[in-house]
DNA sequence: AATCGCCTTCAAACCGCTTTGGATGGCGCA
DNA sequence: TGCGCCATCCAAAGCGGTTTGAAGGCGATT
């Protein structure tokens, strides 16, 4: 059943059809009920193709995975994020593209998602420093959102991010507000934004108390259960080991509890623990009480709210670039204590 | 730049260029080749809204994510399927198109991606016993392949699965020659298909070898570390508690673990673990030597493959059903040992 | 009665490609 | 020389909608 068939059945022409269907105003309000009655009657439903091709809107957005060529990890917060962004797609009849590609073809792939007009926009995932996305996606006009920022872009463009710095800053006093005056950072790569901004925020907490910065404390690598567990173990062996820990992902701090465990320490007692939690459905940080004190920003909301932006920006290109920086909360767990006495 | 313009300005007709483009042999070579340069100094892309009106085919694949009204757990193997199939996609020029819906729209949403013709075909996720969407998309005619299998459906369809049962028979057994008699199982939700049959992979391995089973020792819930650290604290409070754990997932592995630590005992010798391993990305099994003993089946790999026969399914609809059952490999980790003497 | 303007409706062009059904011209062959 | 065939190319008709420009009908205005 298409437009033609409904309109001659209905013994209108397929203009009048089609402006009742879409609310237009200049269409009798009696033959529009007809309209929409018998459209429902016979099941009509538009054919999304021949309306792209009409109105030269893709209704569509895509999010670009890169695939690392080397170490091949697949993002672990995004399928949350997806999920969030999904719901608002749904709920504006457009639909979500994905396009898993390895990462020296992710320029074509924004390049050819544009030419051939595939997608009315794209969100960023996981900006890097001097993120190279950003200017090419300017370049070649598709309206993006960046989820996250990429800290050495000059040119202004729409993000959304958590405040990584202040989290982790907080996170910081947190800890010596309990007395811990040796923390380990397990970061994530380093080359990500938001382990730079964290890294900024722990340096920063340190700083303003007048504690040096001890290099060995810090790491930084992949967010895994397995890299966790080696950074914390590293560290644990020093010579005068942490107190206390902060860690970038709830699976990493499964790795770091790992290694505290396997050296007969207890979390919350002889280590304390803070990790970011970013709320995902699958990996609950604990029920009622949660199990590691954490800095919580729920990054499947994040996808909601990206989302939401980016459909905005594609409805209004005129409206420059938007921004939003949400603050993580503090949420206090069994993991974190007083410093033990020395 | 379009068709139109380029056929122009090489002086040839619309027809010529898109048939010297697209390979046809009714076609001079040598004009070929002079129209293919011309598409790429010029940059020409054809439009894709355009060649899918036209074809009719939206050389695009749909996956449908419900989400449940109630528990809303994002799948966590999701991502890594995705990405596998995704791969797929990417090397056969069509786009994944991810509808999140919720979980009593699914239906809706189906039926909607046919008749609006945004997709060819989909992929249907975590099938459940009798599930209803096989019939269902078998009434819509959409072609699809099903990840994993539907108990209790009559119909014959296309598939991909892993053989859930044999592994857990195997991992069971390889526990039992272990010596281990008391084996707790923590499962996924029973009544998703795959929990189905490593439970009877589980029960059938005890049956054969003449030993009871016993209802407490078989746990089934949501595959997150909070759910099996329960599941474990549970049956380690029972008064004859299990030596061993048979664990649906890594991540309810962690909590399996947790709870056995907590306890004050060693995993892999006063506890055995196996886990399933669905070798996630993000969540590898330990390094060079795995910290789970594991039944091993690769998620993205199965991704790849499911997308691939979809793309057979699509191209040849006459085909008929297709299945392919792989097998899990057994990964002997850290995690198992012989049963302590009582 | 003629004109104006509004409310409805419609025919036709258009979006950018594919594909059908010719046309054209050169060449081999009788 | 004439004919048929093949290789090559093209005009035009879709695909199924949206949108522009115009027109018919009718009450109100002059």
């Amino acid at each position: 059943m298409n437009l033609k068939e409904l309109s001659s059945k209905l013994g209108l022409s397929p203009t009048t059809v089609s402006r009742a269907l879409n609310g237009y105003p200049e269409v009798n309000e009696a033959t529009r009920e007809r309209v929409m009655a018998a459209a429902k009657r016979h099941n009509y439903h538009p054919n999304t193709r021949a309306i792209r091709l009409a109105t030269g809107r893709a209704m569509a957005v895509g999010h670009v995975i890169p695939i690392a060529t080397r170490h091949e990890i697949v993002n672990p917060v995004f399928a949350d994020f997806i999920a969030g962004a999904g719901e608002t797609y749904s709920r504006n009849d457009y639909d979500m593209v994905l396009s898993v590609v390895p990462d020296d073809q992710e320029e074509n792939t924004y390049r050819g998602l544009k030419s051939k007009g595939n997608v009315d926009g794209v969100i960023v995932h996981a900006p890097k420093m001097n993120d190279p996305r950003i200017a090419l996606l300017r370049d070649v006009g598709l309206p993006f959102v960046v989820h996250g920022r990429a800290t050495g872009t000059a040119l202004p463009y729409s993000w959304l991010d958590v405040n990584n710095r202040r989290a982790f800053q907080r996170a910081t006093e947190f800890l010596l507000d309990l007395g811990h005056l040796r923390i380990g950072l397990v970061n994530g790569l380093e080359f990500m934004d938001f382990a730079i901004r964290r890294r900024t925020g722990y340096v920063d907490a340190l700083t303003q108390r007048g504690i040096a910065i001890d290099p060995p404390l810090m790491s930084s690598d992949e967010m895994t259960e397995v890299a966790g567990y080696r950074a914390a173990r590293t560290m644990l062996n020093l010579s005068a080991p942490p107190t206390a820990f902060l860690v970038a992902s709830m699976i990493s701090g499964m790795g770091v509890r790992r290694a505290v465990e396997e050296r007969g320490l207890a979390m919350g007692r002889d280590i304390s623990v803070i990790i970011h939690d970013d709320d995902l459905s699958y990996m609950k940080n604990g029920e009622d009480l949660p199990i590691f004190t954490a800095t919580r920003s729920s990054v499947r909301e994040a996808g909601r709210l990206t989302a939401e932006m980016l459909l905005e920006l594609i409805a209004h290109p005129d409206i420059g670039p938007q921004n939003r920086l949400l603050e993580a909360e503090l949420i206090i767990g069994q993991s974190t204590g007083p410093a033990p006495r020395p």
